[in-house]
DNA sequence: CTGAAAGCGCTTACAG
DNA sequence: CTGAAAGCGCTTACAG
């Protein structure tokens, strides 16, 4: 029928004159093999080019050491560096994680919970609540260990490892309010499907509401970037003289911000105070720096690996972290100007 | 032995009654099964929730799709941005990729490679040349087809989807010479085990004794960051006050060097020029913009992702693919000063 | 400590 | 167009 391609178990028995069992042993259960017969195995295996066929592994052993992962991109180093924490703490445990991105509207990933499930993915990790419900039935009813991660709630099915959204953003805006500023605006990523953005948005409108501050929200509809940052403050100094303060909920959109105000002549934070979200390395190296809040991305990477492979390794349940952030206060803030 | 974790061919065959075989086919050969069968098949395997296991499919059919990947790391995004392409293009065909990181050094990758050839990867991507002789030895045993990126060679047994770096570097080179530069420092990434540093470093040392110039190069021993361009910017000035230009062999490098010559009240290009190498998104937006090497990070990402679909899907031969880059000139380079 | 054998969930040549 | 059956390469309970 289909030939063979390259050199399996048998081979390796063969030529060591033992059975496949003992080949097997001499892997995946070494202590329970003679020394001198299970060294004479693994030496005809390397010499024989031999590696064990995974899938084959995988369908008896009902093992993949397969962990999926959704995220909204990778193309934001947010994302990127949470992942390579999550995989490197994973990979140690011969694990290997695929990746799916969704982009930024999480209400509808089902199908890529199937692409990941078709892989025997053993666990998931998911960037934001859980939205669809019958993909939280589906999930419960697969017995699929899941974590979410960038958000926190406490009366989830399944646990959080992320931060308050909430209590951050009304960090950042009483920051900006204790300054003296009344009339803020907020520059927020896609709120589709979105819970992170949505939260904070609420967090902003809900503290300055409760002021009886002016504010406003400027939502970039699709994927954010510099470009776009620098784009909005030029047409909030446009149509929105009065405000003195901006919000972005990145620091790429604030680094846009800061671009952006700087060729029309606006100074930072003289006319307009800025803040930023993620304090991403460049944050400091910005003119003027940027105050920013700081997320814990490869913290949340690293205790989401290792909550699942207690799970998997240990059955422990799954554990909720609720992590801090930090409000870094830099140059790109100061005073309401008078 | 072990139990049935969820549900499978036989179920739905059972419960469709018909025999496994037409269950397989209404979904890998549709065409050849009675429409009105099909259909019922279909949904009575979309009522029962069942999805198809991916190592049996993998183990019977010795097709797991799914693609290695090896990149010096996810932090960055340049690479980041190649990964994300590939695996967009890939996964539109229903194959996988699984991303390894091995750091800058890519003289010792075998582990990496045998991790994906253990799960079976069909076809691999590696940034750079492979630089491990055996290792090239083994992949064209076992028939493994590979792609190289970021690099060009004629005379290599694998084909090569990147930018020649030789000559890109040698236009930056030329473009600071021409402008009058007569003693340049170029800071590089780490160079051991790592061809393209090491080619561009060539290309420069080349160009400038050539034209019995004054030059230097400082290498990043470990993974580079703005915090490294600025420390570096910073002691060029102290102990080669004469420098009076400055290639990075990176934009994050750059960004760093500009940070750090505001920082010591250096003015970017009146006193040193400087430029920086891929053209990510921030590169326009610094003070002063960067002239900078435009890199085709996503061109070789889809590139690579196509010449392997054509390979395993139709047979054809891998195909190399030599790709422009382009010196961006921005304000961050200028006139010698006199 | 070792071997013989069952079986994981599929695909596919073969026969009808 | 459909079914019966072999077999992909492993692991593991069982027997010795």
């Amino acid at each position: 029928m289909q030939k063979k391609t390259s050199v399996n178990i048998i081979d390796v028995a063969r030529v060591a004159n033992v059975s496949v069992a003992t080949v097997s042993r001499s892997f995946n259960n070494p202590e329970v093999v003679k020394p001198k017969v299970r060294e004479k195995i693994l030496q005809i295996a390397a010499d024989l080019g031999y590696t064990a066929n995974s899938a084959a592994k995988a369908l008896r052993s009902k093992k993949t050491k397969v962990i999926g992962a959704i995220v909204p991109t990778l193309d934001h180093s947010i994302y990127a560096t949470m992942i390579h924490a999550f995989q490197n703490t994973l990979s140690e445990q011969g694990y290997v994680v695929y990746v799916v991105s969704c982009g930024f509207d999480s209400s509808d990933i089902f199908d890529k919970v199937t692409l990941l499930l078709e892989r025997s993915a053993e666990a998931l990790l998911i960037v934001g609540e859980i939205l669809d419900e019958n993909l939280e039935k589906h999930l419960l009813k697969m017995n699929i260990p899941t974590v979410c991660t960038y958000s926190y709630k406490y009366d989830s099915v399944f646990p959080f490892i992320g931060f308050d959204n909430y209590a951050s953003i009304t960090t950042v805006t009483d920051h900006l309010y204790a300054l003296g500023h009344r009339n803020i605006t907020m520059i927020c990523g896609p709120l589709k499907g979105n819970d992170r953005q949505i939260t904070r948005v609420e967090a902003f409108e809900n503290y300055m509401a409760n002021k009886q501050a002016q504010y406003s929200v400027i939502e970039c509809k699709g994927d954010y970037n510099i470009a776009f940052g620098s784009d909005t403050i030029k047409s909030i100094v446009q149509e929105s003289p009065n405000v003195t303060a901006v919000i972005c909920n990145s620091d790429v959109i604030a680094f846009g911000v800061l671009a952006g105000a700087k060729e029309i002549g606006i100074s930072i934070p003289d006319q307009i105070s800025v803040t930023g979200c993620d304090n991403l390395e460049f944050a400091e190296y910005l003119t003027p720096p940027l105050t920013t809040l700081r997320i814990p991305a490869e913290q949340m990477g690293v205790l989401s690996a290792k909550t699942i492979l207690e799970n998997l390794n240990n059955k422990k349940p799954l554990q909720s972290f609720l992590l801090e952030t930090d409000l870094i206060t830099r140059a790109s803030t100061s005073a309401k100007p008078q």
